[in-house]
DNA sequence: CTATGTGCAAAGTGTTTGCAAATTT
DNA sequence: AAATTTGCAAACACTTTGCACATAG
């Protein structure tokens, strides 16, 4: 497992995957991640891609997201919210300005750490092209 | 690809995977529901249960939730919101008055068809035992 | 009779792991 | 020098598919 607490040292390939990962909003797949980090590091394995997506998502630089059955990625660190639609499959970030959260009372004993709000419906896009 | 409009038949196999979903609140993963559709069909296979489930969440009848990487099935229709706690992965259903639907207004053309709300915690059992 | 559903085994997809060599501290 | 990280290939877990036979309408 690589859940344990071990010093971590540097390597340019977690640094490239953080950067990849960093430099879009569209919530890449370990697949995409990997490609684009090949286009600099041409050797880099998809194990050590998967390995690194892993270890930044446990140390919280980036998030993972669930859609369509997919693990995903996200750097974006501010509290939002996703869209996805349900044509296109496209995750789109809501910013939080935008929706108010929830008033909730659980009952007694749980312990609310994370509140996770997805819309799902149709897209701008995927609307004007019906 | 099942995801057609074909005309359906009935099946043992298909009503007794409802049966299965329907009589739990625990959110099962395909493997279970095989094992307990088993007990009645002993000779019913993996991937009968794998179709049919996909066929009952294509037609509504139950519902699909993704946690901790896997697929689960639901069949609670009535709104209700997932607890998920991150110590023991269980999921817990909230069922929906305690919870106040957010107000939200997302950016033009976005439609809206449903919302999911998760919250991501420690269970009050888990909680208890520590 | 015809289309749909089933069981089985094989294939597919996405992810993780074991290991020796390379790299970092 | 000691520990971590890598690339590779093999293993894995979960899900889907191809096909011949069975079943429902």
């Amino acid at each position: 497992m690589l859940s344990d607490t071990r010093q971590r040292k540097r390597s340019k390939q977690r640094e490239k995957v953080l950067d990849v990962v960093r430099s879009t909003k569209s919530h890449p797949t370990a697949d995409w991640v990997f490609h684009e980090v090949r286009k600099e590091l041409p050797n880099v394995s998809l194990a050590t891609v998967y390995r690194n997506l892993n270890l930044l998502a446990e140390s919280g630089k980036i998030n993972e997201v669930l859609c369509d059955g997919q693990l995903r990625f996200d750097a974006n660190r501010d509290e939002h919210f996703h869209f996805i639609c349900r044509s296109c499959k496209g995750i789109f970030d809501i910013d939080e300005t935008r929706v108010t959260s929830p008033d909730f009372k659980l009952p007694r004993g749980y312990v609310v750490q994370d509140v996770r709000m997805d819309f799902y419906g149709i897209c701008p896009s995927c609307q004007a092209s019906q």
